[in-house]
DNA sequence: GTCCACACGTGACCC
DNA sequence: TGGGTCACGTGTGGA
């Protein structure tokens, strides 16, 4: 309902209706598909097609020019859509989700990917011959969490794995993801872990001691081994 | 922008806030906050706060609908908008890109993320003790891009990450993602790999062929050990 | 002056 | 009913 809309081109509807370019709507002021459909159900005052552009009066080319807005106004709306369409199909969500919603999971996802897959900077990929630690404070995500990347560098032992995740769990740390390469004996981990935003920097201290110790105990046990490095090098920033 | 757009239902706005429609304070609609603004100097024809949407005439009660409309719309758009703006900081990309383009690239990451991020089903996470290579053929990406993921576990053997290596630099396959998990003597590599679609079953193909002969490569060269598995299982879909 | 992308107000529709 | 979302047509400003 939208009374007085016409109002604003009422100069201009007035002149076409008046000449039968259009048809006149429901709500007694034009409607843009009887604009749109004009060169079918309405006579032209100009016969000749092959100069219509030409012959065109300033009222015909600003309709003309109205109705390729509408249409690409539609198309990028369509654009749009199609995008959120396929999201909508990509994330756990079904077809009747939100737009604002649906964008609010996208961020969500797209933050995740960022955090999980970003460079560990100063940090190589294959295990080195000295031991190492290394916790990196990252940036806090929105969602109350700090998420961050500790590394751990050592020598290889079966029962490493299942004290890391004693470690972990008992820190009350989520492992966004754990990456694990092992060569020539030795072995690297790579941890990226998310701490809830209260007791963050004292996650990040405790995991880096409790990394310390396993170390430590990693190096008593083998005792029997000549021993690579009689220290570990301690990264913290 | 639309400065004459206040005028489409002037009328309206003046018969309204000539009666004291706006500021209409606890009883009113809660997006009249916003058009207090314009109209604070405005007295009240009715005096009674309780009796005041009773005492609302329909053309105020349509008007004030319109103007909650109105504003939940902007509502609306701000927060989608605001997602956007959010993933425009996320992504590699100016402030300046389209909507439309902004989107597009936000159904890639998140189609990457999915795809290199979802489980193999069937696999198990830890290295087995039997030999084992699996190649299943994933789906086709948008950017003529097949993504499939390869698994192999096996004896681990020092050598055995730079032939696989190797072989992916002649297949010309691109390595989206790799993770290793190597535990008493066993390791096992989680590929992650993009190939050209126009050669892509060969590819696949050519990488099953390889990783096969690896296999035998590192079990022959391991002969004084005790053979775990005189067979490897292999897996095609 | 013609596209292009955007924000806006509005009608339609659904809980 | 009101509160919410959506698609639409339109005005506007930037290449």
């Amino acid at each position: 309902m939208q009374p007085d809309n016409s109002l604003d081109n009422s100069h201009l509807y007035r002149f076409l209706s008046e000449n039968g370019v259009f048809n006149v709507g429901p709500y007694g002021f034009p409607t843009m598909q009887s604009m749109c459909s004009s060169s079918s159900s309405s006579y032209h005052n100009y016969p000749l097609e092959g100069s219509i552009i030409t012959d065109m009066t300033p009222q015909d080319r600003a309709l003309a020019a109205l109705k390729n807005h509408k249409e690409a106004e539609k198309r990028r709306r369509e654009r749009i859509n199609s995008h959120l369409d396929k999201l909508r199909s990509l994330l756990p969500c079904n077809s009747k989700t939100d737009k604002a919603s649906l964008l609010a999971k996208v961020v969500q996802r797209v933050r995740e990917l960022k955090q999980q897959t970003s460079e560990i900077p100063g940090l190589e990929t294959f295990p080195s011959e000295t031991d190492e630690i290394t916790v990196l404070s990252g940036e806090c995500s929105s969602d109350g969490q700090l998420i961050f990347k500790a590394s751990l560098c050592c020598e290889d032992r079966s029962d490493l794995l299942p004290d890391l995740i004693e470690i972990l769990k008992s820190l009350h740390l989520k492992t966004l993801r754990a990456e694990m390469v092992a060569l020539g004996g030795r072995i690297k981990n790579v941890l990226v872990v998310a701490a809830e935003k209260d007791h963050s920097t004292e996650s990040v201290n405790f995991l880096q001691t409790a990394l310390k110790s396993l170390l430590e105990r990693s190096n008593s046990s083998d005792r029997f081994k000549r021993r690579r490095v009689l220290d570990h090098k301690l990264i913290m920033q």
